[in-house]
DNA sequence: CGATAGGTTGACGTTAACGTAAATAGAACG
DNA sequence: CGTTCTATTTACGTTAACGTCAACCTATCG
């Protein structure tokens, strides 16, 4: 029963699909669709995937973007913002430019999830005033 | 040209389809998908639909629960808490039991959200550091 | 009356984001 | 060497949320 050895490179940097399926909670149908889409970019060791750190960090940029219902494209492109190479200063201009609407979008949702809020408190408010209504009924009865 | 009568009950309270349409820059057969769904709810005048205060109060709700990135049939179950009839007291607390899970859900986002924003801000950060030191190299030249 | 405008009900088509199954490959165990 | 594990590619299937016809009704204008 051997588990590894030297020559398998054990770089607790990367990790096997199976290693991050379990760690992130995703099918490794999910890892392979996201590097189809090229959200994701491990590298090979022989035929196998290797996520590496970066993968990593992206992957967790991604499933928090989609659980606030960004589409994969529109989450590629969010993802285009964090690693900048050594770019132009034109090209990085460009980019703060796209992060600082970026930027308003999220405040833009934060507003609205603001109002939710303080909608499903005053909902539950008006609920609870009609349970005590019925209580006060009952005591008083 | 006659453009109504009395006859035409000519509500203001309620809306054509396309009234809707043009209202909420939707398309009829996103209001009769949601209908058919149970979201929405229009009275009929013959065979016409006709859309009341209340749907356009759903509507508006199920459109930002889009944005937000819930399925139809979360919004719908979301759509539940609000319209409360005259229930009963366990149905009544059962309601608000579930509200306050809903809310639980919101704050938690809002604070992914808020991390969200952060981090954007921290990368314009340093993207904006990369320009000034790109403007050093060349002032100093 | 005929044409036009606005609305209706099917019913099939489309896209995104995977699920799922079949066939294949290589490493390791016994 | 045969099996077992893990992973891979290929490809068809599925669900949500509409889009896009086609065929039809019906009120009103001219």
């Amino acid at each position: 029963m051997m588990l590894m050895t030297i020559g398998d490179l054990m770089d607790p940097e990367t990790m096997s699909i199976r290693e991050m399926c379990d760690a992130f909670d995703v099918t490794p149908r999910t890892l392979r669709f996201y590097e189809s889409k090229e959200l994701l970019f491990p590298i090979r060791e022989g035929q196998k995937r290797l996520f590496t750190r970066r993968d990593r960090a992206r992957l967790t940029l991604i499933l928090r973007g989609k659980r606030f219902g960004f589409s994969l494209e529109e989450i590629r492109q969010l993802l285009e913002l964090y690693y900048v190479g050594d770019q132009q200063e034109t090209q990085l201009t460009r980019t703060l430019e796209v992060a600082q609407d970026r930027l308003s979008d999220l405040e833009q949702r934060r507003a609205e999830l603001d109002d939710a809020i303080a909608e499903m408190k005053s909902q539950m408010g008006m609920i609870r005033d009609m349970l005590s209504g019925l209580s006060d009924g009952k005591d008083t009865a």
